[in-house]
DNA sequence: GAATGTAATTCCAAATAATAGAACTGTCAC
DNA sequence: GTGACAGTTCTATTATTTGGAATTACATTC
């Protein structure tokens, strides 16, 4: 582990976060170390194009290196942009708050967003994070990851209660999961957020590797039996949609795997 | 300089831009490390989480991270939310490939981008970049920072050529620049890529200062001095609108700085 | 299924770079 | 001018990184 680069990243990290330009002496503060420390990686950071100093106030801010960097992997699977159609459609039929997630590690990050009309509880951003086993998307994910217990584990570790309906047990998880893989969506009950649902379904590329799920983030309020079924229904489709777009056929030949796929896409 | 954080942040932008997994060896070989070196710092990327390592493979890609932190950079300047209307009317007025730029030391970066149905020879993304003297959007932006000469040496350095048109005398740049202040846009004739021109124009927040240019790309064969003049027409029409949204009133007032104004606004 | 080649990972002494704290410099307010 | 504050520079001490070799893991070939 170097103590340096991990310091560096920190101070990078930290400086983006604050939204505003920051001073040595804030960033040694805030991260207890020395002024001459921070003060030599701050220039360290602006020596290598990563962060700028203003002139006058000698303050610092990240550069936009982060901006750049970040359109890169997110064009690396340039997913926002072709699933786009699926996903205003569904705003559209829906009303709802829908998002474009992938899984990154434990978390989930949110690639798109299109925002309901109605208010929702929920705050979520482009580039956000959410913990993949407490919304809709990342169980959708996770489903369709299709992992055994152990390495469901490695991936997630000890699963953090964030509501009192969060899972938090493995085998409930588990069995939430495979729940998933057959109906074909995930669904979230107010595990991350009191007061927020939601769905998810995983959305596959051309070799049927999940890549990212779509999600609707509903108040549970509006979130009854017969709403959830009908947004169920338009999320399927929706999925079905990016699915397609992204080249994935369905194993809908005459074997015994269409059963497999008739219950993910109808159940 | 801290050597091991630049080592670091080399080695992080170097994987960002191979999108594909790298092998230690890969990294090792292509910054000229160890490759002991190379894995210690990969481990470490992957402890702060900035990068992840395939359990099979054991091959490392950059992890959301990036495009988290490059969310949040953008937001700081949530330009490209507030501005896409205005870029949108203008590719919808002309048909031809926008972009929003801002500023970043001697280069500018696209934020946005509307493409064109035509084909363009230029080649831009979100996140590039282009050097800030050889590009419409760069010039409007440097004329509009109203730099001295020793500045604007300071903030490019030595003005490389792209292209047999490409500025590269200092005293000429001042000259090109305070012509676009003059008539309020900038013009490149294929200074950057050979067969592409391109217009544009400053916008400015609510305290006047210049944020970000509105690019029109064109290829050389559709800019004559007619159709350039159009376009020119429609760019300025788009960034008083732009200035507008981001609530920029220009001095209008019944004084003499109205003269600036109207030549600002209607060269 | 043993042997081979390739690449990842671990280990350790030598060399180097980072650290803390103080000193210095510049700027602003009074 | 003086005092306070923050940025920057300096340097001996300390801790870390480095490079190279050794080891382990894995896949492919014989």
């Amino acid at each position: 582990m170097d103590s340096t680069l991990a310091k560096g990243l920190a101070v990078l990290d930290w400086l983006v976060r604050q939204q505003r330009d920051c001073r040595v002496t804030d960033v040694a503060a805030a991260l207890r170390i020395q002024r001459s420390n921070a003060h030599r990686t701050l220039q360290t950071l602006v020596e290598c194009g990563w962060a700028r100093q203003d002139p006058t106030s000698s303050a610092y801010r990240p550069s936009l290196r982060l901006f750049e960097l970040g359109a890169l992997v997110e064009a690396a699977a340039d997913l926002k942009a072709l699933l786009r159609p699926a996903l205003a459609t569904l705003a559209q039929a829906t009303g709802e708050t829908i998002h474009l997630a992938v899984l990154d590690g434990p978390e989930i990050v949110y690639l798109d967003k299109f925002d309901s009309p109605l208010p929702v509880a929920a705050y979520s951003r482009i580039g956000g994070r959410a913990p993949a086993h407490c919304v809709a998307s990342g169980k959708a994910l996770l489903a369709a990851a299709d992992l055994d217990a152990d390495a469901l584990t490695l991936r997630l570790g000890t699963l953090a209660a964030h509501t009192p309906h969060s899972i938090t047990e493995p085998a409930r998880l588990g069995t939430e999961l495979a729940l998933c893989r057959q109906r074909g969506y995930a669904v979230n009950r107010e595990e991350w957020r009191l007061g927020v649902c939601g769905l998810g379904a995983a959305v596959h590329n051309a070799r049927g590797e999940p890549v990212a799920a779509i999600g609707i983030s509903v108040p549970a309020m509006r979130f009854g039996k017969v709403q959830a079924q009908t947004l169920a229904q338009a999320l399927m489709a929706a999925a079905q949609q990016a699915d397609t777009l992204l080249g994935y056929r369905p194993p809908t030949d005459c074997t015994t795997s269409s059963i497999k796929t008739t219950q993910r896409r109808l159940a």
